[in-house]
RNA sequence: GGAAGGAUGGCAGAGCGGACGAAUGCGACGGUCUUGAAAACCGUUGAGGCUUCACGGUCUCCGGGGGUUCGAAUCCCCCUCCUUCCGCCA
């Protein structure tokens, strides 16, 4: 959410933020309307307040003294008074309302150093690692939906029989390299950051807090009869767990990491990178999250970024890392970078890690602040956040990846810990 | 799910219709004293909105929402959460 006296203070600045989106800025005028009209009627409606305190006490004193006639004018006369600060409040909680509602749907404005464009297509290419278009062989090129069928470790069919199309089963090898990522993820986190394991149902405005609703509802699963919401991310519950809280400076910056299920809904991609496990409505995925101070944010993005890019470099495959464009970025981040894994068996790069830094913008929701040294008052805090491993796609890329001439899937190194001693995963296992 | 009790500042805890943003204690911070520290003593100590160059003024917040009243932390209604007991349960 946006700070309305940044609005008031400098309308042309937002709008130009906006625009770098392609976004309509003319919300912001209305916004900066009911703003502008909310702070004379409150005011108007503040002064009344205070008369009717002020007699109030009046009539008190004057009942202590026995005088009940002159009690009993004021009392009429703070009546009265109260009927007309009754309407001016009436109208002032509607415009209060309102304001709330139009701020809510206004995406964050991207950082000044975040590249323009206007969509996927303009965003910067950072670098590309440990990619050899060549090097591939034939037994690499085979995507991995056959591959898991072929080996017994990943059950579509039958998952789709329960939960419908996009939902997928692990099974033996393939559902222990499941958890093995996850272990891995978290593990090589937990040095810096505090693991938790949250709530994966959380209440609507804990959506609000990561600005997933109320614009994007559709994208979300809905437990309606309690009133609850799937998760998409773990970043959701770890965003809302310094909820109104304030924190000493001294103690930021703050990290968390966490392995969740993910829930998607996956609304309008009907049809796009349906086959397999490119785009599925349930998965696992180890996120790390961070609040911290303005100043530490800069660092902090680039030590996300680092931490999830290391282990997919480490894990052995291609991949590359992307400067989204303005035009590209999510609703409420300011600016981000892709990781995208290099796939041989689909041959596509694949998204797994969005590193975003979202300014102010989630913490004003979610009402995160910190007390600064030395000064007086609060401050809004920043919030970082990015994907150490999801899963899916990376089990697809290292199933792709690893595969041997004899159809068996090596085990990466990094991994090797965590696979009850086995090297391979091979048919019937 | 049933019954009873509860929710007040960083914490503990009073207040149960009038001058209450709220006694008191603890904690924290600053000072006096001391070679230093402790103790003692003095002082300060919630968040936010609007307004003001500033001093200040003013409003909101006693779990949340609604109501009664000239006036609500205090009375009434609804909800949520917590504790205890019973039931059920991985």
């Amino acid at each position: 959410m946006l700070d309305v006296r940044m609005i008031r203070a400098d309308i042309d600045q937002v709008k130009a933020g906006l625009a770098r989106r392609g976004q309509d800025t003319a919300v912001i005028d209305e916004v900066a309307g009911i703003d502008a009209e909310l702070r004379s009627l409150s005011g108007q409606r503040d002064s009344l307040r205070a008369e009717v305190r002020a007699l109030s006490n009046e009539v008190g004193k004057l009942f202590r003294e026995q005088r009940q006639d002159e009690a009993t004018e004021l009392q009429e006369q703070s009546r009265l008074l109260g009927l007309e600060e009754k309407q001016l409040d009436a109208r002032a909680e509607e415009l209060q309302v309102l304001l709330r509602d139009q701020l809510l749907r206004i995406p964050n404005l991207p950082a000044a150093d975040c590249p323009d464009g206007a969509g996927e297509q303009d965003n910067v290419i950072l670098r590309v690692e440990q990619y050899q278009p060549d090097s591939y062989v034939d037994c690499q090129r085979v995507p991995h939906w056959e591959i898991g069928e072929q080996l017994g470790i990943l059950d579509v069919e039958r998952a789709v029989k329960m939960s419908g199309s996009m939902f997928v089963m692990y099974r033996k090898q393939g559902a222990a390299l499941v958890r093995a990522l996850c272990q891995l993820a978290i593990d090589r986190n937990v040095d810096l950051y505090e693991e938790v394991r949250p709530p994966t149902l959380v209440r609507t405005a804990t959506m609000i807090a990561t600005g997933h609703l109320p614009k994007f509802s559709e994208e979300a699963y809905a437990v309606e009869r309690d009133d609850l919401w799937a998760i998409p991310t773990a970043e959701v519950p770890l965003t809302s767990l310094g909820q109104d809280e304030i924190v000493a400076e001294a103690d930021l910056p703050l990290r968390f990491c966490a392995h969740t299920s993910c829930f998607r809904r996956e609304a309008g991609s009907a049809g796009k990178d349906t086959r397999g496990l490119l785009r599925v409505h349930e998965f696992d995925k180890v996120e790390i999250l961070a609040y911290s101070t303005p100043a530490q944010a800069a660092d902090l993005h680039a030590e996300i970024l680092l931490r999830a890019e290391s282990l997919i470099a480490e894990l052995g495959l291609a991949y590359r890392v992307l400067d989204l464009c303005a035009g590209d970025i999510g609703n409420s981040a300011a600016r981000t970078f892709d990781i995208e894994v290099y796939s041989p068996g689909v041959d596509q790069w694949l998204e797994v890690s969005s590193v975003s830094w979202f300014g102010e913008y989630q913490a004003r929701r979610a009402n995160l602040r910190y007390k600064p040294e030395g000064g007086k008052g609060t401050e809004v805090l920043h919030t970082l956040n990015g994907s150490a491993l999801a899963v899916p796609r990376v089990w697809a890329a290292i199933v792709e990846t690893y595969r041997q001439p004899d159809g068996s899937i090596k085990i990466p190194e990094l991994l090797l810990p965590y696979m009850r001693g086995a090297t391979a995963i091979s048919a019937g296992v």
